[in-house]
DNA sequence: CTGTTAGCGCTTTCAC
DNA sequence: GTGAAAGCGCTAACAG
């Protein structure tokens, strides 16, 4: 444990004052070149690096974009910050991820953690932050939510796709393959899936089909089987799937049980996440544009950051990709 | 942007100096009980939160753990982090994970911030950190290696399992299942597969077959056909994958080329990820008792902040979960 | 028990 | 151009 050079060895070594040295080493100006030329020199030579605490401490803002993610384990999710990652980095941002489950409040202790090591914002790709804790967020940096929120936020910006229109787009595509009897699936009560299922029953309902939505309980197994069970003895000849996760679980059932995808049942899913491309038959899913949606977030980023005080929510447009399930 | 409160407010609003502020917050000794709860009210009313740079940047450690992942895209991985995280959690650490990417540069570069951050150790799980960049990590905080690393470090303590006699257990498994062509399948040069072959080739030679391995190329679906048509070429009927991932790449190309898994061809995993129970049919592989392997790299980090200072190497049994696939 | 005093390593006026 | 000096918010001696 060496104790690490700071600016004040690099001064004495390169024989200027400190200041010099923090000014050559951030190159602003006021600092001739060959002075600075040697600064550089003599830093690398002792293996300087900055001292983040303490330049956070100074200045009141970092190089450091904090990410919050709620799960994972969904291959969607991983996904997106990814791609908000790679964004960032070309922003010249060190991404910090952490993790929060699904608790609010663990969510809410790793945003202020993040927060307090005075990240220059942070970027939520969960639904499960409660709106109090990112208000308050946002009162100390700019929060950009990725997905949908629990409800909408003030002071926050948001990039999302239109799960309306996505769903939409498969009923659209059931339908024009025949279709009539096709059920929404869904775990759970999280935004998202709201809106999809309103999208679906918009749509349904302008196709003059009767919509109907099975809700899956926890445990996937005994549910999606008891699901199926139901969606068959219904004329189901179709399911719409919340998410791919879950349109995987109802592959595996119908496996599980001798039926045929997608000729006994077609199905389809939503994010075309990786996943999507391991479900055999590979599964039809609405694609959202992540890599765009991680581009914009770092974009709303850098808004805020250079001083832009309304907010932003941007809507991408998801698009159906069509495979080998329904 | 309300200014926060520092000590100093909660302290003149207190009627006390800052020194008893901090020592009352941290409950240090020599503060007055009643005095302390004054302090303590005051300190919520105004809602104060300690800077955890100013914190950092005075004491030698702060209460944040750094985890350090390579690919958020392999589920096993993830499933490991998550048990660091709650190992951590309960030792009263709040996790910062870095994503490194399968790039030594960046990983590096990740491995320095955090340590930057004064986190007080670092878990990396991820083989891809070079030895060097390692070394010198352990000089600033106590490392710990989940998995294996490309070499071994000294000043760092690792938890692993024995890859070698969990590729034992596989081949003795198919053995004893009837077969004797059975093909040894990776795409990677990584530390762990290796191991995994070389118990692989060890175990084959103790039953008097033929050892040979076949290398997956970079895109996975062409390598995994090509692949597929010479195993069955050469008289396979059963394949050990390096692990999860690319197990189900086969179960899938198997899928696509009309194979039965696994009467025509059993398949075998290793990592027992969430993936293993998603495939169809379901992935019999090799369990890394991961939860106990991210408690006991919480632990080892326990013991290193608590002074150890010889290495200590853990490793685990694995166990082989049959499933349907072989 | 309580308060004063020095810094941690860095940035930032402000003189020279 | 360059350097001295004053803190950022906190902790850790040390006196009272």
């Amino acid at each position: 444990m060496a104790p690490r050079p700071t600016i004040i060895d690099v001064a004495t070594h390169a024989g200027v004052s400190k200041s010099l040295v923090s000014l050559a080493l951030r190159d602003a100006p006021g600092v001739g070149a060959a002075t600075r030329e040697r600064i550089l020199r003599v830093a690398d030579e002792l293996g300087y690096r900055s001292n983040t605490l303490a330049q956070g401490l100074r200045q009141r803002r970092s190089t450091l974009l904090g990410v919050v993610v709620s799960s994972l384990d969904n291959p969607y999710h991983t996904q997106v910050v990814e791609s908000v990652e790679q964004a960032a980095q070309a922003d010249g941002l060190s991404v910090l991820l952490a993790h929060g489950a699904r608790d609010q409040g663990r969510l809410a202790d790793r945003m202020n953690s993040l927060l307090d090591l005075n990240v220059a914002g942070l970027i939520v790709v969960s639904s499960w932050a409660d709106p109090g804790t990112l208000q308050s967020a946002a009162r100390r940096a700019p929060v950009i939510m990725v997905g949908r929120s629990l409800e909408p936020v003030a002071g926050i910006d948001s990039v999302n796709n239109d799960d309306e229109l996505g769903a939409a787009l498969v009923v659209r595509h059931l339908v024009a393959a025949g279709h009539e009897r096709i059920a929404h699936l869904t775990s759970s009560r999280r935004p998202a899936g709201l809106a999809r299922e309103r999208g679906y029953r918009t749509a349904m309902a302008e196709h003059g089909l009767e919509a109907y939505t099975r809700v899956l309980r926890r445990h996937p197994g005994e549910a999606a089987t008891g699901l199926l069970r139901e969606a068959t003895a219904e004329g189901s000849t179709a399911v719409f799937a919340r998410n791919d996760v879950e349109a995987f679980d109802v592959l595996d059932h119908a496996w599980d049980h001798g039926l045929d995808v997608p000729d006994d049942l077609a199905v389809v899913g939503y994010d075309d996440s990786a996943l999507a491309l391991r479900a055999r038959p590979r599964l039809t899913s609405v694609h959202q544009p992540r890599e765009r949606m991680g581009e914009l977030a770092a974009e709303l980023l850098r808004e805020r950051l250079g001083g832009r005080a309304e907010d932003r929510h941007e809507v991408l447009r998801p698009r159906l990709v069509p495979r080998a399930s329904g």
